[in-house]
DNA sequence: CGTGGAGCTTTGTCCGGACATAATCTGCTA
DNA sequence: TAGCAGATTATGTCCGGACAAAGCTCCACG
């Protein structure tokens, strides 16, 4: 029994079979946890060579919908492919949006535990031991850009002449030089007006407008590596990300 | 002049091929910019058919380290596929961050081109229809997040009715009733302070500090679909992300 | 000199075949 | 009845061939 690949948009065979086949499975035909007919079975039902089902079967497990195994077969693994959005950055620096001869200019350091105010703007535990450095980021000889303030943790952190040689993100060195790579970062973004404290070291008015970033960095088993707080007087920086549609 | 593929590790010949491929290409053999040898060359040059030769080129395709086009060839478009952190989103609703009945309240609506003050802050080009969507958009009973201003492709647009029915992006409409899905969107996050016309609509004070989202929707060729400016004083709202790092 | 069309080049689609590898099933023996 | 070995099943790798579609180059004509 031969079905005919309906086709009206003059997509390629295997596109058209992906698609019939990813709309039987949306319709339970076969059910999560079933197995798909074979490769064998396929070139059969919808009189197409084994290379094109191949192609077919390939998309769909890129999508998300199939596993294949080899001598056992392919089973549906999920009914539908979630369209998404993603950003893609190559780096923590290309996160932060700084120019690379920005760099922090320490203000002053300190060792200890994080205090309660501190860790509960960034809605962490308090405890720990972190070393906090606060500075302002910008190149030479320009207006700063950020003040910032970093809080690392105390068993990984580098030197102090290190960070003041440092134009990107301190985590990119914790992951070469410590070898504790950040595996997840959540950041936030808000608006807010500066402080008297924070407008001084930014040669900026008082209840100025400014964007605040914070960022907590993770590592692969969910611990802290580092916290950071920037506040951004308004026209020095915009943040921009740019999202791609995955293909399915 | 046959070149001896490297397979001490046993993986099938089309990795074993396009890991070859991928030290020549970092290696700067071809540089970024110049085509790749032609899949007949390559047949030739590690003795594999072009079945092999084209399943290594998928790898590379995949791992976006080449393009590849009909009758023009194969170039390259990077030199290494990098160590990238993604942020993963179900759909554009989940970018804007509101709440599912915090509604676009629509205030007054026009069509018309794009006119040059409205081109120039979000950086594309004047003209083309566009349907002018401004509104405030939050809860019922509460006070207002946002302002917005939305401007959607004359031809793509829906009638207002369905404007004010709508939880969500407009996008996510034209995606699934006018078969044109975002492909791309680009997104700038700022801060600045409100102006009376703004604060008004808001129940905010002029001056006060605000968040500004400018976005801007492209469909697969490239086409803007729709463009949005939000601005939402400073602790209404906060933008968060999550940015995981991506197994290569 | 510029433009359009024809021909050539290069990748994309699709067919067929053969052998390898991993998983599952069946039968036999302890 | 349980475990092991061999056979069968189903996917993975790789070869070869043919034709289609898109891009590029060159030549001729206005």
């Amino acid at each position: 029994m031969t079905v005919m690949l309906e086709n009206a948009s003059g997509a390629p065979r295997y596109m058209a079979l992906a698609e019939a086949l990813r709309a039987r499975i949306a319709g339970g035909d076969p059910a999560i946890g079933e197995l798909l007919p074979t490769e064998h079975a396929l070139c059969e039902t919808y009189g197409v060579s084994r290379h094109t089902v191949r192609e077919a079967l390939r998309l769909l497990a890129e999508a998300g919908l199939i596993a294949r195994r080899r001598g056992a077969g392919t089973v549906v693994v999920a009914a539908e492919a979630r369209a998404h959005f993603t950003q893609r950055l190559g780096g923590v620096d290309d996160l932060m949006q700084y120019a690379r001869d920005a760099k922090l200019q320490p203000r002053h350091t300190r060792s200890g535990p994080l205090d309660a105010a501190v860790a509960r703007a960034f809605g962490v535990a308090t405890g720990g031991e972190f070393f906090h450095v606060a500075g302002v980021r910008g190149r030479p000889g320009e207006t700063p850009i950020a003040l910032t303030d970093v809080y690392i943790r105390a068993d990984i952190a580098p030197p102090v002449e290190t960070i003041v040689e440092m134009g990107g993100s301190v985590t990119e060195w914790i992951a070469s030089e410590r070898g504790v790579p950040t595996a997840r970062i959540e950041q936030s973004i808000s608006a807010g007006a500066l402080t008297e404290r924070e407008a001084e070291p930014l040669d900026a008015e008082p209840g100025e407008a400014a964007l605040r970033t914070r960022r907590r960095y993770y590592d692969k088993g969910g611990r802290i590596i580092a916290l950071s707080d920037s506040v951004h007087p308004g026209e020095r920086f915009t943040y921009d990300m740019v999202l791609m549609r995955e293909a399915e």
